[in-house]
DNA sequence: GATGAATGAGGTTTCATTCAT
DNA sequence: AATGAATGAAACCTCATTCAT
């Protein structure tokens, strides 16, 4: 059996955009040499082009892998049991969760999904964008549910609101990491929902 | 007297700005050389480099320049007359104009005011940052006001409103960039409040 | 008027393809590098992609105008007054004086117009193999009007005799330039014509 | 005994020189990685290594030992009982059939027996073209045998005969590959003697 | 003052070869 | 003995910047 050789490998690759990641949420993907990659992850060029085609490569597997694992987690938030109340509160606490644990990939993240960037092939864009409207409509859909539900008032288009509630947790979250003395939040995750919520929860 | 021209020189800075926004609008500051400014603008590399130090300075210049008319605009209209509502309606309707009427700096502004740009060094982020907090404050001192009026309820902390309030401004305008089937909302600038002040006003 | 800084274009163009020929021919396209190239001539790297785009394309450029060259002057060749025999020996000695004085491209032609050459995409093998039968229809040409004169006896198809001569003479100017000592025939290229036109001139 | 292991061996070996031959042919040289050959053999790239010392070795061994079996075939032509023009007849012939099972390696016999070949160190042409006109000479002594016999014309060198003919032979096979309408020869590998030795055969 | 030819550092990528397993 | 992962030198090419005209 050659499982050892295999899970070498899957570490050996991990390595490589473990280090990646760092280094291009650092400095940009153009500002990143594929020989930096290789001597910060202490392999030959030779190697990285063994795991990867090539640097677009490498960056796109980065990107969108680390962005399915997220949306992963975001589903799985929106699926456990409870409420849409508690749902979206669920929601809203898995990414904060993961923001804080993920910091260096944030700003790829968020270049990548909100197309300020022009670093690689309009296609990644295009995926990973498509992979975050598959996640609005799930978050759509419980606000739907919602309002079905008269939990909440009715109000304007589901879509909308997903769209209203994202933009907010990512802005306050953007906020605390620029600026943590202006925003205290992830250490209280539900404030923010009480902010966006006055009001839409149907008395 | 050389008014004529300075009053020259200037035409063709502006000329060299605005080929140079719509190439790193289009394809990114990587994407773009000089070469390419210089040959679209129908000037010899030599000249930008007259103007422009070298093509950081140039890109920090476009961006500058062009912040300060978004912000000023915003600013504008945040000092129009009105109470606190009507001053936030007309911030939101001069953002949705000022966007659609320059749809191809909307992803860089967007890129350097939320820090997902690494084309250049921290530097210019930091100084167009700095500009958009500022911008907030007087946002945040909007919010603050009605507050203190009794017009809006009693919520939190008025700068987080502002921030909540930008965020879904951004996020419903790249909406409409990304996907304008999914919201037509340019042309009702004003839906977007009603969602967000749903619950804010005080009945 | 620029015609002083064309004409000097025009001469370093000329010296990056001595030069180039020179490397090309002693060592082949795939051992010489661009350095050593821009190297010999004496330019930057940069400058010699502003005369060629690319490695293969100064190969190309170099091999295609070396060939139109030798062409152009066996066609003339053939052009000149007299009967069909002394066109021919006219040819064969053209020949003979444009080998003598490019040795150092002989071998890069024969390597393009025997295809023995994968050092380029096909298409400029079949560029320069195209000209090369548009030069044996010429030649063949020749005996058949020298067969219709009865000049020649009535011998198979003319084309093929041109292929006949053409190899014959290609295959003693590589004797003497392999051999020397074996064929001094350079010094009296008529002699070849004996031998491949006894019995071929009708008695 | 250990005859079995190097009879398994010689096949390995034979197995690789095959698959190198079939690359090198259509691709060229520079245009093969040992990886590809290993890969289409079948082998580990070390394997390689064990049979030839590098990949220059490799080449070389295919063509001397390639080169070696066509002379051997050709001096063998020659050696057949018969007169001169019955000699002769059976080596154009011989090469026909030879140049029609072995397409792919013609161009590259080609390449190094007539040095248009720079893949390679200057060595193996040259030792390809001494064995190429070790079989000259012996194509001579038949021209000499039949210059003697009163068989042929009283016509010059015998070598330049030898070299004429098999210039002739080499380019109407070239032309039968390049372009078979022009050429049907190999279907009547002797029509070419006759065009050959029009007016070489005493009368 | 304006020009754009020339520069060459530095980027990405390939591939012959080695050597620990 | 066979393997093939790892290596890294060296290739091609781009483009920001300079400076002689």
């Amino acid at each position: 059996m050659n499982s050892r050789r295999e899970r070498e490998k899957l570490l050996q690759r991990q390595e490589i955009l473990a280090v990646a990641l760092t280094l291009f949420s650092e400095k940009g993907y153009h500002n990143v040499s594929m020989q930096e990659v290789a001597g910060k992850a202490e392999f030959a060029i030779g190697t990285l082009y063994k795991f990867f085609q090539n640097k677009e490569d490498l960056y796109r597997v980065l990107v969108l892998e680390e962005c399915e694992k997220f949306y992963d987690a975001f589903d799985r938030a929106l699926e456990e049991p409870g409420d849409e109340i508690e749902k979206l509160r669920k929601y809203v606490r898995t990414k904060g969760e993961i923001f804080r644990s993920n910091i260096s990939f944030i700003r790829l993240y968020l270049a990548e999904s909100r197309g300020a960037n022009f670093a690689i092939k309009r296609d990644l864009s295009d995926e990973v964008r498509k992979r975050y409207f598959a996640f609005l409509e799930r978050l759509a859909s419980v606000f739907d549910s919602g309002i079905k539900n008269k939990r909440f008032k009715e109000i304007s288009g589901a879509f909308k609101l997903a769209v209203a509630l994202d933009s907010i947790v990512n802005s306050f979250l953007l906020l605390w990491l620029d600026a943590p003395e202006l925003n205290p939040y992830p250490e209280d995750p539900d404030a923010i929902l009480d902010i966006f919520f006055k009001g839409l929860i149907d008395p």
